[in-house]
DNA sequence: TATATTTGCATCGTGAACGATATAAATAAC
DNA sequence: GTTATTTATATCGTTCACGATGCAAATATA
């Protein structure tokens, strides 16, 4: 049997498999305020610098507008951001907070301690975090081209 | 602005864009022969091991089965694999490798090393991926339960 | 051996991801 | 100034993920 093929010898799969299982994680807790964890990541973007067009959110995010679109619909729909067609660029859909989606912070305020403390164990600790924060961003920077 | 809740400090968004580029890296090499890679993983699984009953493949890859059941429609209709009965119990769904899924393995021999390649740069080379590998499977084990 | 529970798989609905394509506004080229 | 191109967003179709639920076969319990 080929080496190369094992499962265990993939980088994505435990890359792929990591990732769903801590976006699992936050599922309950955004769950609970009626979010998704895409949506959460919207949030993060917002909540650094509000009323951004959907492309600012969408390279931010590495997402295409594709994927941000309908989501951010959904996310009008829940009272959440708003979106309104820019002033200076007609073209640009501007995405604002709306008070609820700005109170939102302050309810999801334990969210990144209570999934940080999940995550701990032998391997990762706040001493090595940072070398693996390196390798990924190595990793998304090389493969961003 | 809250440190915490910057989308620099944040693990699952590094992981979550990490497992997304390094998917879409895949892409063309499995389109080519009319593959997903959810479905290149359900093959890595029945390439080590033929003809497992749907509960099998579902574990190894961490997924439920309401996911990994579609998939494998799709992959019966491409004529990747076989689905039938278990004869002792006949529950099971048991999936078997079409010529085709078997003969699909020599075709993708170079896969494997093409996208390992694509990863390689200065904080992620040989020697350090080890060491990546150790602290993924830590956090799925953890995540695990 | 009836009944209850568990197990294996499937169905359904929703929300991403993403390639392909469309549309309108802005900008560049002629 | 008219035409061509680029840019920003949206629409569409397909394939995951996954919670919730359903159902039939196997197993446990009464």
């Amino acid at each position: 049997m080929d080496e190369k093929f094992k499962l265990e010898n993939q980088l994505c799969f435990r890359l792929y498999t990591a990732s769903r299982l801590l976006t699992q994680a936050y599922h309950p807790l955004l769950g609970e305020h009626g979010l998704t964890y895409p949506q959460y990541l919207v949030l993060l973007v917002l909540w650094e610098k509000d009323a951004q067009p959907v492309n600012d959110i969408a390279k931010r995010l590495l997402l295409e507008t594709n994927t941000v679109t309908p989501l951010l619909k959904r996310m009008e729909a829940e009272g959440i951001v708003t979106r309104s067609k820019g002033k200076e660029d007609a073209r640009q859909m501007i995405v604002k907070l709306t008070k609820k989606g700005s109170d939102l912070q302050k309810k999801l305020t334990d969210v990144p301690e209570t999934v940080g403390n999940a995550v701990i164990c032998e391997s990762v600790t706040p001493e090595t975090v940072p070398g693996l924060f390196e390798m990924l961003d190595d990793i998304i920077k090389q493969l961003k081209q």
